[in-house]
DNA sequence: AATGAATGAGAGTTCATTCAT
DNA sequence: CATGAATGAACTCTCATTCAT
C-alpha cells in the first residue's frame, strides 16, 4: 500500500528526486517482483527477470532478500499483511452501522486490493500454495488469519450491537470472502475462462454490491441460520 | 564391446526386470498425471514422477504420451471434453422445465465433476494458463467452449419456451459458471484459504442449491436485463 | 553385391517368390540399414527405424543382429568385403596388360561401388571411425586391407611384368585409392559443399579416366619417383 | 528452509567455489569446442565435455552460447568466415601473375586452414550435414559461397587478364576446390584410411603444388575445356 | 520366430544461489 | 554496496537393448 515501508535505512535524503536513490531499491525490487510474481506466479517468475526489471543486477536482489521466498514474503508484507493495521484502525474509528461499515469496507477493499495488482497474488497462493509450504503457512499467519480475524471483528459487532442475528462465525466470515475472493481470480484469470472474443464485461462494483445484499438480507435481523443457507427462503 | 566412451555404447549390467505388460497402461498413466497435475500443478509435476507412480518407468510414459503437454491434453480429453457429448445428449433428451434442467445438470456436475479430481484441472489453468499458452488454447477449444455452449444452450431453451426472460447472454452463462469454479477452486485451495484448524464446513450441494435459487429468481418470467445485475433489487 | 549371402539358413524354397520369405528377413534389414548407415550416419541411425523399413519389429532386428554394430559389419561383409574375392580371382584371370587392368578395375569399381550406396559406408567411416573404435578397426581388416592389397598386387604386376617403374609401395598405392575415396565423398555430400542452385555437374566416369591417365603416366616405364610426385615436371 | 520437495528448492551443501573469473572465457570454450567437434563430430560431442574442458562447468557454457548449434557456428565464425574479409583484401592487393596468386593462396590457405584443426569442420559437415539442416544452411552461406565466390573471382581475374582460356566456372571452382577438400579429409582420417601401421608419409604441401600443376596446365592459354578433362592430351 | 512394451542411462538446457571482484 | 560470472541439481525427452508373451 503505502510505497514508504523499507526494510532497510530510511534516513532524510537529499530532496534531489531525480537521482535514482540508494534506498529506493528495495522498493524497486519489491515492485517488479509483485508484476512479475503476478503475472507468471512464484515459480516460474525468475529472479533474474525481477532483477533486471527492477534496474539491478541479480547478485543485488539476494542482497536485499535472502531467496525467492523471502523476496515473495516481503511482496506480501509490503502489499498486503502491512495493511491491516490500519484496517484495523478504521475499524476502531468507524461509528456508523454495522451493515454500513460492511458496504465501506468493501468498497475500500475494492479500490485498494482487489482492484489492483496485489489481488494477483491471491490467486498465485491458490494455485501454488501447496508446491510451496512454508509460502502457504506465511500467508495464512500473515493474511488468512487477521483477514478472518477482521471479518470475524465486524460481524461480531453487528451481533454485539443487536443488528445482526447470532451467527455460526466459521461460516458467515467465509460468506463474506468467497465473493471478494472470486472477484480476485475472475479479474487475473480472463484468459482461462472466457473467449477473448467475448471478453465479459462484468462490473465488479455491481457484483460486489449485490453480493452484499445478499449477505445482509441474510445477516440483518431474523434470527435462525441464514448464513448456512439452510432454508433460507429469501434467497 | 567397443571401448568407445561414446554415445550409443550400452554398458547395462543388471537390468531390472520388466515388471509387466499391458494396454491398461494409458489408463493407469492418465490416473497418475490426473493426481498429480491437480496436486502440484502442470509445471511442478515431474513426468518421472508421474511414471512412478503409475509403476513404469521415466521411458514408458513417452511410449505413450508424446511430450508432457500432451500428456495433460489427454488427461483433459479422458476427463473432461469428452464428457461434452453425454451432456448435449441428456440436453436432447430433457422434457422438464427449464428451471429443473439448470437444476439438474447442476447436481449432475457436481456429482460428476466438480465433486472430483477433475475439478483441480480447473484451478490449474486458472494459475498456470499464461505460462502454457498452447495448453491455454486447448483447453479454451475443447473445455471453455463447449461449456459455455452447453450453458448457452438451456439458458436459450428457457428463452424460447417463454420461461425466461430475454437475456444478455455472455452475462448470463458467466453467471451460471461462477459459482461452478469457485467450488472448484475452494474445494482444491482449502491450505491457502483456510486454517486447516477450522477447515471449512460448507456444504457444497447447498451452496449450489442457494446459488441457483438466485440465479433463477433472476432469470424467470420478470422481463428488464437482472442477469447482468444492474438496479435488480429483488437481489 | 550379391544379395543372396544371407548368413543364417538358406535351403531350397518354395517357389512362390510373392509370399515374404521368413529367409529374406536378414537381407531386408541389411538393405534398409545399409539405406539409413549411408543417408543419416551410423549414430544417427536409429534401430527402430532399420526395423521399420525392413517391414519388422524392433525385436527381430536384434534377433537377428546381436547390435547396432554387428549390424553395421553384416552391412559391411555384405556389401563391400564379400566382393574381394571375387575381385581376387578376376585379378588371377585377367592376362591384358597392367594399365589395361587398371582402367579395367576402375571402370569395374565405380560400377559396382562407387556409383551404388555402398560407397556411403566410406563416408560414414571416415566421418565417424573415430567414435566407434571395434567399428573402425573391423573396417581397416575388412577392407582397407584387402583393398590395399589389391591395389598392392597389381601395381606390384606392373612392376613385375616390366610395365611400371620401381615404386614406393605406400604412396603408389594410396595415388590408386585417393581419387576413388574422393568421388565417393562428392557424389554423397552434394549438400555440404555446392550451392544446390549450381549443383555441379562432374562426370565421375570422366574424372576417373583422367585422374588414371596422370596416373599412368606417371608410373608406366620412366624411372625416377614420379608418384611420389617429386620435381615431377610432366604432372 | 522450506521441507517442499518441489522444483526450486535448492539444497546445496558443500558448494565448490567458483573457480575464476574472465573474459577469455568465449575464446577458451570455443577452442575447447573446435578441439570436440573435430575430434568427434558435432553430435557426438557433449555440451558437458567441452565445458569441462575449458575448465568451466555445463551451466557456464550456456551462459555464452544459446545452444550447441550456436556454439558451433561460432567456432565456424570464429575460425572460417571470420577470414574472408582478409583472404579479399589479399586478393586485391595482389599484383602479381594471377599463375602465381593461385599458388600463393593454396600455399598460404595450407599454412592456415588446411593445416590447422578447423579443417576438420569440413570432415564434420560432409558426414553431418544432412542431420543439421540449420546448420548445413550456416555452413553453405558462411563457410561455402565466400569460399566459392573467392575463388571465381580468382579465376575471373586469370581470364579477364589473359592469362586463362575462357572457362566453366562451375566446373572450374570445383577443380580447384578438389584437392583442397580432399587433403582435409586425409588429414583428419587416418584411422579410417590407413593402417596406423603405415601410416601415410604424402607430403601435403607437394600434393597441393602437384595438383595445381595439373590445374595450371589445364587453364592457362589453350582454350576450349580442359578443366573439364574432356579429350585433355596433355594430362 | 516374432513382437513391441519396458527400461534407464544420458543428452541439452534452465535457474536459484554464491562469491570474487 | 553492487555486480554478473559461475555453479550444479533438476528437468524433459531419446534410444539401444531386453524380455514376457
Amino acid at each position: 500500500m503505502s510505497p514508504a515501508k523499507l526494510p532497510p535505512t530510511a534516513k532524510t535524503q537529499p530532496p534531489i528526486r531525480h537521482e535514482r536513490r540508494k534506498d529506493a531499491r528495495p522498493g524497486e525490487l519489491l515492485a517488479a517482483a509483485l508484476d512479475l510474481f503476478v503475472e507468471k506466479g512464484f515459480a516460474a517468475t525468475r529472479a533474474e527477470e525481477v532483477a533486471r526489471r527492477a534496474g539491478v543486477s541479480k547478485g543485488t536482489l539476494f542482497l536485499y532478500f535472502a531467496s525467492k521466498e523471502e523476496l515473495f514474503k516481503a511482496v506480501v508484507r509490503e502489499n498486503i499483511s502491512g495493511g491491516f493495521s490500519q484496517w484495523n484502525a478504521q475499524f476502531d474509528a468507524f461509528d456508523g452501522s454495522t451493515p454500513d461499515m460492511l458496504r465501506h469496507c468493501m468498497a475500500l477493499w475494492w479500490q485498494r486490493q482487489g482492484n489492483a495488482k496485489v489481488s494477483g497474488i491471491t490467486k498465485l497462493m491458490l494455485g501454488e500454495g501447496k508446491n510451496f509450504p512454508e509460502l502457504a503457512l506465511f500467508y495464512q499467519q500473515e493474511v488468512i488469519q487477521p483477514a478472518h480475524l477482521l471479518i470475524r471483528r465486524i460481524l461480531q459487532r453487528g451481533v454485539d450491537r443487536g443488528e445482526f442475528a447470532p451467527l455460526d462465525m466459521k461460516y458467515a466470515v467465509f460468506t463474506v470472502l468467497a465473493p471478494m475472493i472470486f472477484l480476485q481470480l475472475l479479474v487475473h484469470s480472463n484468459n482461462a475462462c472466457y473467449d477473448p472474443a467475448e471478453a465479459t464485461e462484468l462490473v465488479p462494483e455491481e457484483y460486489l454490491a449485490s453480493q452484499l445484499q445478499i449477505l445482509l438480507a441474510g445477516l440483518c435481523l431474523r434470527p435462525a441460520t441464514p448464513v448456512t443457507n439452510k432454508g433460507n427462503h429469501c434467497l
